[in-house]
DNA sequence: GCTTTGCTTGACACGGTGTCAAGTTGACAT
DNA sequence: ATGTCAACTTGACACCGTGTCAAGCAAAGC
């Protein structure tokens, strides 16, 4: 997506988009708070921590996130691309991505509270993996290199989450 | 890495490389044929499938692939970088990523004759999920952002391959 | 001594980003 | 109706990295 594609789109010329964004990364990362805005995540991301027992709350979080994720892929990959060249660009989606640790932290926290940690893992390796599990580049590889269904990625984080990060049954 | 950057390396000029390489992909391309061969990663490869069990074996796999990816990592960015913009580039690295998923696809299969694969997984949702975990975008995330040392690397997808893709004990 | 091979220097086209200058258009106030 | 301001347009250009082309040089092999 070039400059010129999304002036086109957006039908002004492409020296217009500059009066409203300095730069290309400026404009995905307005994009990206737009989005947010729009499909109000943060009220959802508020619903996942309703749930009652540290499990039910990580299924709800796995969920809430894993299908927010479609969404925001287009505008996260052009980002992503950009991580190597732009300074400014690594930094917004580092921040991004920080909000998604702290989600994980969240629900691992509340499994942690229920005394229900995998014994195996500190506190911030369970967060790390979850983390990890909850990837952008985990989901592009499930669905776009599996060719595997939202669905059939959402049960299956789910359960590889539970199973790594709650205690033997 | 630009071309003249690759150039002044090795000390000759950025024109004499085109006399060598076609195109920037290929010069990548031939790299990782040339990484592949010096650490002979296929017999390396062809060790890993000695083991009696598929435990064991799939334990092997993971520590022989997660091990030879800090190596490649370098060329490995570089040529994922390129895949949005080039065919041929992403072609090459497809063709490489297949090879690893046979890997796990051997491991699965040795889980599986054992009758020791977890049955809520069929061989072929066993073998993504374990080409997930050993993706070098699963690596770079533990390795580069979440800072973790090689072996906590390696421990931990040993761990997590094992708790998925094996029966509950 | 002549040719071939592998390299050099230097120039240039192309595509994409970002900048700059000058001109157009329509809304609004006086 | 006139002037002003904001939002936009067109068109040009610099910069950077890739890839191409031409001409020349230097050492090896016959």
């Amino acid at each position: 997506m070039r400059m010129s594609d999304i002036a086109k789109a957006a039908k002004i010329s492409r020296q217009a988009l500059y009066l409203h964004f300095p730069n290309r990364t400026e404009l995905l990362v307005a994009t990206t708070r737009y989005l947010d805005k729009v499909h109000d995540i943060d009220s959802k991301l508020v619903e996942s921590r309703t749930a009652r027992t540290g499990k039910d709350r990580l299924i709800a979080w796995v969920e809430v996130w894993g299908n927010y994720i479609p969404t925001i892929y287009g505008i996260a990959k052009a980002l992503m691309a950009m991580q190597e060249t732009d300074k400014e660009a690594m930094a917004a989606w580092n921040d991004r991505m920080q909000a998604v640790r702290h989600g994980c932290a969240a629900a691992v926290a509340a499994i942690d509270a229920d005394g229900n940690l995998n014994k195996d893992l500190t506190v911030d390796e369970a967060t790390d993996v979850l983390w990890t599990l909850q990837s952008v580049r985990t989901w592009e590889h499930l669905r776009v290199e599996c060719g595997w269904s939202q669905q059939r990625y959402i049960g299956l984080i789910q359960n590889l989450a539970a199973r790594t990060l709650l205690m033997d049954r």
